[in-house]
DNA sequence: CAAACATATAAATATATGGTTATATGAACA
DNA sequence: TGTTCATATAACCATATATTTATATGTTTG
């Protein structure tokens, strides 16, 4: 009951909904979920933090970067809680949005190479899809 | 997006979850679930108008007495996550306890014909399976 | 080794939430 | 009509949580 208890608690977040989501596409560092979301570094890393606590992540370390992907395989009721998120959420506006921000966000790096925060948040702040400013 | 965080805060609480699932088996009255779950009158009706709210229950007034049931039909959304979670509890200890105190209950309104706050939760408090004291 | 950078953690604050106690509403019935 | 009883709501308090700002850790590279 209490495990049922947390995983919903957590998953009832707006930020981990839209972290989630997001790695449900591909695994990303710490820098780009925070630019292609907006919010701040520490905020990223803590949502990162109770998302891999609860068992829904897998993270890897290249050099200074941390990426994060969903855990494979997922445990059943993590697997079937994600399913039904995604479905619930397959046309969601503010989803729509990040996945738009993620794209623009794939097309800078592959234009610049480039993986910092810095330049990647700034660039991102210009070009993120409108309602993830909200 | 809100919707959904919404939703999964009002599953994240342990009273709500053990309300819901009661209402499953069948439907009761506010008196009914405060004797079987051990929790103050104002604690049942507060949780019950947040489940309903959210359009998880249909109420019926009897006399004094007002009825609470799951929704029929439910919502697609909200029947999944009804399905979800009674799948994800259907061997939970404190559930297990929970139906028993049912049982108990049914079968002191079998023989007394009462149902009553005062003399239900008095008698309830002696004979409700040990976990849901807690 | 030191500077720069990515990420993690700590400290602090503001807000939200669960539960209790007290009170209001509204029906049954004397 | 006034009392009793079931339920609902309000006021309150204690705790938990999201987010920000500041700081620590640890890796790369000069």
């Amino acid at each position: 009951m209490k495990k049922l208890e947390n995983i919903m608690k957590l998953l009832s977040d707006k930020t981990r909904l839209r972290i989630l989501m997001l790695l449900t596409r591909r695994e990303l560092c710490v820098c780009q979920i925070m630019g292609v979301l907006g919010i701040s570094q520490p905020l990223v890393s803590r949502n990162l933090k109770l998302l891999s606590d609860a068992g829904f992540l897998d993270e890897r370390k290249e050099g200074k970067l941390v990426f994060y992907s969903i855990s494979r395989p997922l445990d059943d009721l993590n697997a079937r809680m994600v399913g039904l998120l995604k479905e619930t959420l397959k046309d969601d506006s503010i989803l729509a949005d990040d996945l738009s921000s993620l794209r623009e966000c794939e097309e800078f790096q592959k234009k610049t190479g480039k993986c910092d925060m810095k330049t990647f948040s700034e660039y991102m702040s210009k070009h993120r899809a409108k309602s993830s400013r909200v």
